[in-house]
RNA sequence: GGGCGGGUAGCUCAGAGGUUAGAGCGUCUCGUUUACACCGAGAAGGUCGCAGGUUCGAAUCCUGCCCCGCCCACCA
C-alpha cells in the first residue's frame, strides 16, 4: 500500500535514487535476466542490440545551468526507453576543461582571492592546481546529474583532461600532421601591446572615444596607367629629391609619358618615392604630384597610419557612385603601391564616402572581407601586409616610418599626406574601441602566426553522411544550417594562447619568435635561424612534432593550447576507447544536444570522427530547445534573470522538471521557464499518485492472484475494452514518438489519457462497481473482478510509458504493485 | 552584413490545405469530501502580424511588407 498523503518527490526520490545506484542499474554490464554484473570479457561477447548515448560533458567547475540539466533529462530519456525495451544501454558521462572560459573562471574565482595571477605563477603551478581545483568540483555537478535522473554509468565518468584522453586526442593531431592536413599560417588576433598576449574577443572589452576621422584622397590610376618599382640607392634618391629630376637610363622601354615609376631604396625597409615618366626619350622622371591625376576616391579612417598596410578599397558593389571603378586600381600615397579597388556587400554605404581602405592585418573587419573576397575571386588575391609590430612600433616595408610607434607614425603619415595635398578634411567622431579587460589598454590586432587545420578533406566526407542520412539531424530543418555551415567552412584555427588545455606536441629547438619581415610578412625565427612555415623548420631539424619530448637538451614545447572544439571534437570516440567499449558501442546511437552548438561541436564530432575511426559518430542528432528565463530572455547571470535547475528540484521534484522539459520541448527552438507548468506538472504526479493509491485499495482482496488473471479470466464490459484499448494505442504510439523524436506531443497525449480518459472517466464510471455496496446498481462479483483487472493493467501499462519521463514516481509505486511472474524489481527493465 | 526561426485566447505554446481553430495556466459559475481541494463539471475568451494571390475551400501554400528572437566576426 502506498502511504497517505499527497505525494512527497523530497521524501521518496532520494530513495528510489539510492537503491539505482547501489543496484549498479546504470552500468551496461547490470544484466536484469540474472540480475548481477556481467564482467567486462561477458560484456563484449553479449549479443544483446546496444543503445549508446555519449553524454555532452558540462563544463568541470560551477552549477549546471538549465541548459545542462535539460540535457540530461532528454539523454536519460532515451536511455531509459531503450533499457526498457531490452537493450543494452550506455550512457557516457564527462566533464569537460571548457579551454578559455575554464581558464577565466578559474582565475578569476580561485586564483584572483589568493592573489595569483598568471603574472606570479608558473604554467605548470597554474596547470597542476587548476586540475586539482576542477578535480574538486566535479563531484558536485555529478550530484545534480544523478538527482535529475540521469541514469549514466558514473563509475566512467571521464574528465576531458584525463591522461589517457589527452593521449588519444593529441594522436589525432599527429595524424593530421602526418597526413599533411596540418599547417601553420596566419591570422589576425586582439593583441594587448601592454600584455603581450593576444586575448580571445572575451578577455575585450568596448570603449567609446573621441577621434578624429580623416579623409584620404587615394590617387586613382588610368586603365592605361602603368606603375613599376625600380631599386637604385640611396644616393640617387637624395640627388633626385634635391634636384626634383632625374634621368634613368635603365628603365623599361614600354613605359609612356604619364606612367608612374617608383624608385625603392634597397635594404631600407623600402622606402619608396613615386616620379612620373615625363620624357619617354629621354627617361626623365619628375617627383610626383596631385596635379598628375585627375581622379581620385577618397577614404575615411580613424586610424590613418594603418594606410601603411592597405592592400585594397572596398566599396559596396550596389553603390553607384563607385560601381564603374570596381577592379580599377589605386596608386597607394607615400608607401607607393599599387592596390585594387574591391566590393563587398558589408561596406556601410553611409559610413564616411562609402570608400573603405582595406588594412587586414590590423582590422578584423577588414580581415574578415579579405577572406570572403579571395574565396569569391580566387584570380584577384588580395594579401596583407602587417605593418604594425608587438611592442606597437611600425615594421614592414613602411619606409621613412619604419620604427615609430604608432601615435608618431599617425602624425607623420598625416603630415606628408598634407603636404601632398591629399587630406580633405579631418572631422571629429566618436568610436567604439576594444581594450583590454585587464589593462584597459586599446587593443592592437595584428597578424598572428597559428596552427590551422585543412578542412576540404574533412568536410567533404562529413557533408556525405548528412547528404546520404546515414546520419540524421532532428528537427529536420537544421539540416539546412549543417550545410551552410559545412559548405562555407575555412580552414580551422585550432590554437589558442591559453594555458589551460591539451597543449600542442609540437617542440622547437630553441624558442620560437616570431617577427615581422621586410614585406610585412610574419615569419619565425627558431635559434639564430629564420623560417618561413613549421615544414621547413621541422625539415631543417629545428621543429618536431611528436608525443613525447625529443631527446637532448634545448627543446623547447609550442605555447599554444588547442581550441577545445578540437577535443570535444572527438569525445565520442576518445571516451569509448579509453574504457575498450569503443568496438561495443561505436558508433552510437544518439547524439542529443541544444541547437546552438550544432555548428560548433556536432559538426567537429562529424568530420574528426570520420577522419579518426573512418566511421560515423552517431547515427542520429537530436537538437533539444534552449530554456529560457521567465521573462523570455536567455538566462545570464549579468540579467540577473538565472533559475538554476538544483533550486527548482527543491521546490518541485526532478520528476516535475522533467516533465517541464519534455512537455515544452519544442525542438530547436527557446522555451520560457514557467512556474505555473512546473505547478501543474506537479498535480499530475499527485493525481498519478494518487490514482495509484485508488487502484491498490481496490485490488488488496485480490492482490497475489490478480497478476496471474488474463483476459479470457475476466467479462469486460464495454467501458473495461475501451479503457484497456487507449492504453495499448498509447503503447503503441510511444514506440513511433521516441522514433520520430516528437515525445513532447506524446508525453502531453499521455498525460491527458491518464488525467482525462482514466481518472476522470473510467474511475469514476468505475466505482459502482467496485463499491459493491447495498444499494448500489452493480453487486455482480464478475463485474467488479473485470473492472480490478482492468484498474490493474491499465495502472500497470502507464507506469511502464511514463516511467522514461518520470521515473522516480512510477517506480515507487512499482514497488507496491502486484508483480507478474519475472517482473524486474524495477521498473526500468519492465518491458510491458 | 550573412544565416536560421518565430508572430494563433490574458500568459506559455500546439495545429502545417478539409466540419464550428486546440491544450495547460489564469478568469468566471456550479459541485464534491469513503484516490485526490495539488479535486470534479461547465463557461467566457481568437479578424490565426499586415496586404495581396492560388484554391471549391487558407492559420496552413505563394509573393511582398512590418515586428520579435537566435546564431556567426579565436566564447565554449
Amino acid at each position: 500500500m502506498l502511504p497517505k498523503g499527497p505525494y512527497d518527490p523530497h521524501k521518496y526520490e532520494p530513495e528510489i535514487l539510492k537503491w539505482w545506484l547501489k543496484s549498479k542499474f546504470y552500468k551496461p554490464e547490470y544484466d536484469p535476466k540474472s540480475n548481477r554484473l556481467l564482467s567486462l570479457e561477458e560484456l563484449k561477447k553479449d549479443k544483446t542490440p546496444t543503445y549508446c548515448i555519449i553524454i555532452p560533458p558540462p563544463n568541470a567547475y560551477g552549477r549546471p545551468h538549465m541548459g545542462n540539466v535539460s540535457a540530461f533529462a532528454y539523454e536519460d530519456l532515451f536511455l531509459r526507453f531503450y533499457r526498457q525495451l531490452g537493450y543494452r544501454v550506455y550512457g557516457q558521462p564527462g566533464k569537460d576543461h571548457a579551454g578559455i572560459q575554464g581558464e577565466i573562471v578559474v582565475l578569476r574565482e580561485h586564483f584572483r582571492p589568493q592573489g595569483k595571477s598568471k603574472q606570479n605563477m608558473t604554467r605548470e603551478e597554474f596547470y597542476k592546481e587548476t586540475y586539482r581545483y576542477f578535480q574538486t568540483q566535479i563531484p558536485l555537478i555529478r550530484e545534480v546529474e544523478k538527482r535529475i535522473g540521469l541514469s549514466a554509468d558514473f563509475d566512467r565518468d571521464t574528465f576531458t583532461l584525463d591522461p589517457d584522453i589527452v593521449k588519444l586526442v593529441l594522436e589525432t593531431f599527429i595524424k593530421l600532421w602526418e597526413d599533411g592536413l596540418v599547417y601553420k599560417g596566419v591570422r589576425i588576433v586582439n593583441w594587448c601591446p601592454s600584455c603581450k598576449t593576444a586575448l580571445a574577443d572575451v578577455d575585450t572589452e568596448k570603449k567609446e572615444r573621441k577621434g578624429r576621422f580623416y579623409y584620404i584622397k587615394y590617387p586613382l590610376l588610368n586603365t592605361d596607367q602603368k606603375v613599376i618599382t625600380i631599386k637604385v640607392n640611396q644616393q640617387t634618391i637624395q640627388e633626385f629629391i634635391e634636384k626634383g629630376e632625374i634621368t634613368l637610363y635603365n628603365l623599361d622601354s614600354t613605359l609612356d609619358n604619364g606612367d608612374i615609376v617608383v624608385l625603392e631604396v634597397e635594404s631600407n625597409h623600402k622606402q619608396r618615392v613615386a616620379s612620373v615618366l615625363i620624357d619617354r626619350q629621354g627617361k626623365a622622371l619628375r617627383l610626383i604630384n596631385t596635379n598628375d591625376f585627375s581622379n581620385f576616391i577618397t577614404v575615411a579612417t580613424t586610424r590613418p597610419e594603418t594606410m601603411l598596410g592597405d592592400t585594397a578599397v572596398v566599396v559596396n558593389p550596389k553603390d553607384k557612385r563607385y560601381k564603374h571603378s570596381i577592379g580599377r586600381k589605386v596608386l597607394l600615397p607615400l608607401v607607393w603601391r599599387e592596390i585594387p579597388i574591391i566590393a563587398d556587400g558589408r561596406v556601410d554605404m553611409e559610413l564616411g564616402t562609402g570608400a573603405l581602405k582595406l588594412t587586414p592585418a590590423h582590422a578584423p573587419e577588414d580581415y574578415e572581407i579579405m577572406l570572403t573576397w579571395n574565396k569569391e575571386n580566387p584570380k584577384e588575391q588580395v594579401d596583407y601586409i602587417n605593418v604594425i609590430d608587438k611592442d606597437g612600433s611600425i615594421v614592414g616595408p613602411t619606409g621613412q616610418f619604419f620604427g615609430l610607434n604608432v601615435e608618431e607614425a599617425r602624425e607623420k603619415v598625416v603630415e606628408e599626406l598634407k603636404k601632398l595635398n591629399l587630406i580633405e578634411k579631418i572631422e571629429t567622431k566618436s568610436q567604439i574601441i576594444r581594450v583590454c579587460e585587464r589593462c584597459k589598454t586599446p587593443i592592437e590586432p595584428l597578424m598572428s602566426s597559428q596552427w590551422f587545420i585543412k578542412i576540404d578533406a574533412l568536410r567533404k566526407p562529413a557533408i556525405e553522411v548528412v547528404r546520404k542520412g546515414k546520419i540524421k539531424i532532428y528537427p529536420k530543418n537544421m539540416t539546412k544550417k549543417y550545410f551552410h555551415w559545412m559548405e562555407n567552412l575555412r580552414d580551422w584555427p585550432i590554437s589558442r594562447s591559453l594555458w589551460w588545455g591539451y597543449r600542442f606536441p609540437v617542440w622547437y629547438k630553441g624558442k620560437p619568435e616570431e617577427f615581422v619581415d621586410e614585406n610585412g610578412k610574419i615569419v619565425t625565427k627558431i635559434g639564430d635561424t629564420v623560417v618561413r612555415d613549421i615544414h621547413e623548420a621541422v625539415k631543417k631539424g629545428l621543429a618536431v612534432v611528436s608525443l613525447k619530448k625529443p631527446e637532448g637538451d634545448g627543446w623547447i614545447q609550442d605555447d599554444n593550447v588547442f581550441d577545445t572544439w578540437f577535443s570535444s571534437g572527438q569525445w565520442p570516440f576518445v571516451t569509448l576507447m579509453k574504457w575498450d567499449l569503443f568496438d561495443k558501442f561505436y558508433p552510437t546511437d544518439l547524439m542529443e544536444t541544444g541547437y546552438d552548438i550544432l555548428e560548433w561541436w556536432v559538426s567537429r564530432m562529424i568530420m574528426l570522427g570520420l577522419y579518426r575511426t573512418g566511421k560515423i559518430p552517431f547515427k542520429e542528432v537530436y537538437l533539444h530547445g534552449l530554456i529560457l528565463a521567465e521573462d523570455g530572455q536567455k538566462m545570464s547571470k549579468s540579467k540577473g534573470n538565472v533559475v538554476y535547475p538544483d533550486e527548482v528540484i527543491n521546490e518541485y521534484g526532478a520528476d516535475a522538471l522533467r516533465l517541464f522539459y519534455f512537455t515544452g520541448a519544442k525542438a530547436g527552438a527557446g522555451m520560457p521557464l514557467e512556474r505555473s507548468k512546473l505547478e501543474g506538472n506537479r498535480r499530475f504526479l499527485n493525481k498519478l499518485w494518487n490514482i495509484a493509491k485508488f487502484v491498490l485499495m481496490n485490488i488488496e482482496d485480490v492482490y497475489n492472484e490478480i497478476p496471474t488473471w488474463s483476459e479470457k479470466d475476466v467479462q469486460l464490459k464495454d467501458e473495461d475494452k475501451k479503457m484497456l484499448k487507449e492504453v495499448k494505442t498509447m503503447a503503441q504510439k510511444r514506440i513511433e514518438a521516441f522514433k520520430n523524436y516528437t515525445f513532447g506531443s506524446f508525453i502531453i497525449d499521455l498525460r491527458t489519457s491518464v488525467w482525462n480518459t482514466f481518472a476522470d472517466w473510467y474511475i469514476e464510471s468505475v466505482k459502482p462497481r467496485l463499491y459493491n455496496k447495498e444499494g448500489s446498481q452493480d453487486k455482480d462479483p464478475e463485474s467488479r473482478k473485470a473492472a480490478q483487472y482492468t484498474l490493474y493493467n491499465v495502472l500497470r501499462t502507464y507506469l511502464i510509458l511514463l516511467h522514461p519521463f518520470i521515473p522516480f514516481i512510477t517506480d515507487r509505486i512499482w514497488q507496491e504493485m502486484p508483480k507478474r511472474k519475472g517482473d524486474h524489481k524495477s521498473l526500468m527493465f519492465v518491458k510491458d
